[in-house]
DNA sequence: GCGGGCTGACTAAGCGCTTGCTTACCATGC
DNA sequence: GCATGGTAAGCAAGCGCTTAGTCAGCCCGC
């Protein structure tokens, strides 16, 4: 069993290094954030950054999967084991919302910064996003196609709802006005809406 | 008066200057943007960056400058003349959104750049953005007190609507699916179901 | 005693910006 | 018509500094 203490135990270095990394780059960006401030906040020597990354983009990229892969998992959560199609998509905006809500900082580095990416890691990337987009579009279709919901292009209308969430990353702040639920709730009405169901 | 020749001439130093660093700024974002990718792509030597700009910053800041009056003379021209609130809102997420979507390029740098700026300069832009908030609030006041727009949180949906225009610009693409006028077309309608007005 | 985690010292390359100087242009005086 | 003086734009070179990434060796848990 790993160390049980009572205050927050030191995370291990990969960890550091991650969070590290993440504040930077939403902070930042990739090109504006330096090796040695990633390795230095989290507590080591710019070299030890190379132990466990071959370099900064691969640092990115890593951080980039693993989100775009929760991300990915969350979206399937929340339509699965819903039949109806109004509730699957009012799941997914919520839950799509809250989380780039709370996580507005991981959001806006897996958003904002893959441009940084080499092409390879880039595709790769892509390729998740367009299994998130397919569950959007799927939940959408097969509302259309029970008559819950009208829209003139189920496509861009998807494409909108998905740009609804990720933007609020942009603009969300931690010391503003709503909470992440409370903007979740707004963004589920108003998704239902955009699709007739509300 | 100046050349009147048949093909299109070369613009002068400044503008070219300008439309390279849109460019780069737009492609690898501000800090993986090098003055000299800038001033070779204008065809000038680096040191001519500084006769014009003072530095790399202030020129970002300028860019952002312009870009964000123009955006507010956009909106304020689209409500300008009408007074139904549903027709101001339509014309304004319509030519919002089409602004945005042929403007992607230039849209990009002055949304997503902001934070290479100077505390002083963000907040001159912060300002901008404010006013240009302050229309769309407008509108949607007026279309709740006329009893035509129902929405449980007028500054929430202002955001919104202002932010499904601005994340046109992170995912439209010149040879996509869609033209700017669908897309803004499309948007118009999303936008007016979110206030409950179609 | 040994292997992975880590460091201090390092390099080659690239950065923003400056310098010293040249060129193109234009108004003025005669 | 044309020399004169002034100005702004531009360039080649390069300064001072920072960058991402490397490497020989040390430390410590197993």
């Amino acid at each position: 069993m790993p160390c049980v203490s009572e205050s927050t135990p030191v995370p291990d270095a990969r960890t550091r290094l991650a969070t590290a990394a993440v504040d930077a780059f939403a902070a930042r960006g990739f090109h504006g954030t330096t090796t040695r401030d990633i390795s230095t906040t989290a507590g080591m020597s710019p070299a030890a950054l190379y132990v466990h990354h071959r370099s900064k983009e691969e640092l990115l990229f890593e951080l980039a999967r693993v989100g775009h892969l929760r991300v990915l998992e969350l979206v399937r959560t929340s339509v699965a084991g819903i039949a109806d199609p109004v509730e699957q998509l009012g799941r997914l905006v919520e839950d799509f919302v809250r989380d780039h809500a709370e996580e507005h900082t991981g959001a806006r580095v897996i958003n904002y910064e893959l441009s940084a990416l080499t092409d390879e890691h880039l595709a790769a990337i892509r390729a998740i996003r367009h299994d998130i987009d397919v569950v959007v579009r799927g939940v959408l279709d097969r509302g259309v196609a029970a008559g819950v919901f009208s829209t003139p292009d189920v496509r861009m209308t998807a494409l909108a709802i998905l740009s609804l969430g990720i933007d609020v990353a942009r603009w969300y702040r931690d010391e503003g006005r709503w909470t992440p639920d409370q903007v979740a709730a707004h963004y589920r009405l108003l998704a239902l809406r955009m699709v007739g169901a509300a």
